[in-house]
RNA sequence: GGCGACGUGGCCAAGUGGUAAGGCAGAGGCCUGCAAAGCCUUUACCCCCGGUUCGAAUCCGGGCGUCGCCUCCA
């Protein structure tokens, strides 16, 4: 397997530190809103890496963490006139809902900055022991960047080009200016910890690191987040880890694209944001899933309610497709052809050998999807050819092909539009006085009904019976291998 | 200004040395009594210019353009 580490910017034969297990963190959210669809790329991208991973017999462990205190939070309460507390948990909460909907598997671990102060404390005590920190005069706490020779290597930076930049805010509190803040010291008002620096807070960068090594310990297998965290949050966390405890961070490093719209990042800051949620609440996770599988985890991505309609629309073709091929599976005569059979089943196999073959590849899931759409058109095509004597065994295969892998990239397909509403059983009664209560055999009658008259010519009763259907939701379908009434 | 990524058909997108996967949308055809579903056909000088090579979308150099990071950001 493959994996493109972004440090070394290459892709990289996995090697897992400890045999056949994977200890990977993903940098979660700040809880001071509901998150956006950019947001939920990234978790959507490591999501569909974890599956791959424990599908390839893999026992990993994923843990993802919970910025509950932080400066938006606290804005954000302000502006509200609530506490930091209660912001906090709002959204804590409404961020595992909505990852929940979009069908992304709760990590193993879900540590809360919060809940981590007394290891922190002590990582930034070790640090300024051993040089790499200092607390200044107005209660904070800084990282000594110069003091760690390999600062950059993340992130590909140079410390003197960072200089040049000259973006960087001057603080006479920091002997240098490319020093970031490991503990805050609080102002009145704000959520704050007891500390030998006074009342405060842990920086952002420090929570990270310090929840990796608790819960996973140092080094990892795989830290990821959005292209965006790389510098400066990424290459912090790194350099305080290594600094303290002297040993590995992290051996891969993996970056997600950013999410775009009309070409611009989507951000919270330009204000051409969607969030998950009112995403969520028109479309199908499935299609968002899907739009977004379609594009490689490490591209940019441009987001558009049209592709969003058009993954729908995708995903319709591969539902109706699998339901087709269980129909027929249903209905075969027995007379099937064993040669095209066979061409079916090595097709199916052909994709899922293809599949394999991308995701090892540093996760492609556009070429591994691709693979399944090429299945499908075989499939419809063998169903279009064969009409009513399809193979059972080989229709199955493709259905179950297409449902496995569809079900390890957590697109849910839609369930089979199998079951028909009891109101057939009226409908039967009047038409033809099927007077049972099993709605498949009413709809068999039905069906009947609409051969004779379409048999008779009778184009005015045919067409009244599926008007009829169609007013309860449901069509009528003339396949080679005989007319079914389905769910619309 | 520094660092990085990218530029493939109408839209999106995979492919990274041997003459272009796939999806969406459009058009035409087939099937059908009409539909529905499906099938088939259909549109690519792979941003431009040079170079390496028997051969490049794919490697190298230059140009143009876009995006991201350098400040909170997935």
């Amino acid at each position: 397997m493959l994996i493109y580490n972004s440090q070394t910017h290459k892709k990289e034969e996995f090697q897992p530190i400890e045999e056949g297990k994977v200890r990977m963190y993903v940098c979660g959210p700040t809880v001071y809103d509901q998150i956006h669809i950019g947001n939920a790329r990234t978790f959507l991208s490591f999501d569909v890496i974890r599956r791959w991973l424990i599908a390839c017999g893999y026992e990993v462990t994923f843990a993802q963490n919970l910025t509950d205190v932080d400066d938006k939070i606290i804005n954000r309460a302000n502006e509200q006139g609530r506490t930091a507390e209660e912001v906090a948990a709002e959204f804590s909460a409404a961020f595992i809902e909505q990852m929940r909907r979009f069908n992304i598997m709760d990590p193993d671990i879900r540590p809360r900055a919060t809940k981590e102060i007394g290891p922190m404390i002590g990582m930034i005590k070790s640090l300024i022991e051993q040089g790499h920190a200092y607390a200044a005069d107005n209660g904070d706490v800084y990282f000594s960047v110069r003091s760690d020779p390999a600062y950059g290597e993340v992130s590909g930076r140079k410390v003197d080009d960072l200089m040049v930049g000259a973006r960087i805010e001057e603080n006479e509190d920091k002997r240098d200016p490319l020093d970031f803040a490991l503990w805050k010291a609080a102002k009145p008002g704000e959520p704050s910890w007891p500390s030998p620096w006074g009342q405060g807070r842990p920086g952002w960068h420090t929570e990270c690191a310090a929840m990796v090594h608790r819960y996973l310990g140092t080094p990892i297998d795989i830290h990821g987040g959005g292209s965006d965290l790389a510098f400066p949050h990424h290459e912090n966390e790194c350099a305080q880890a290594t600094c303290c405890w002297h040993q590995g961070f992290a051996n891969t490093w993996m970056h997600t694209g950013m999410l775009l719209v009309d070409g611009e990042k989507m951000s919270k800051s330009l204000g051409n944001f969607f969030t998950l949620k009112e995403v969520l609440d028109q479309h199908s996770a499935a299609a968002l899933r899907l739009l977004m599988l379609q594009t490689h985890y490490r591209s940019p991505l441009d987001f558009s309610w049209e592709r969003l309609e058009g993954a729908e629309n995708s995903l319709e073709r591969i539902a109706t497709c699998m339901e087709n091929l269980v129909w027929a599976a249903k209905h075969a005569s027995g007379k099937a052809d064993a040669e095209r059979a066979a061409a079916l089943i090595a097709a199916a196999e052909h994709a899922a050998a293809e599949f394999e073959a991308a995701m090892n590849d540093d996760f492609n899931t556009a070429g591994a999807v691709a693979a399944y759409f090429q299945l499908v058109t075989e499939a419809n095509t063998y169903l279009d050819e064969v009409g009513g004597d399809a193979d059972e065994e080989a229709c199955y295969a493709c259905s179950a092909g297409i449902a496995g892998a569809f079900a390890v990239l957590g697109v849910e397909l839609r369930e089979p539009k199998e079951e028909l509403p009891v109101g057939l059983l009226g409908v039967a009664a009047g038409l033809v006085g099927y007077t049972g209560d099993s709605v498949d055999e009413a709809a068999e009658a039905v069906l009947a009904a609409r051969a004779e008259a379409r048999a008779a010519k009778d184009w005015g009763r045919a067409d009244a019976i599926r008007d009829q259907l169609r007013d309860m939701g449901l069509v009528v379908e003339d396949t080679a291998a005989g007319s079914r009434i389905k769910r619309a």
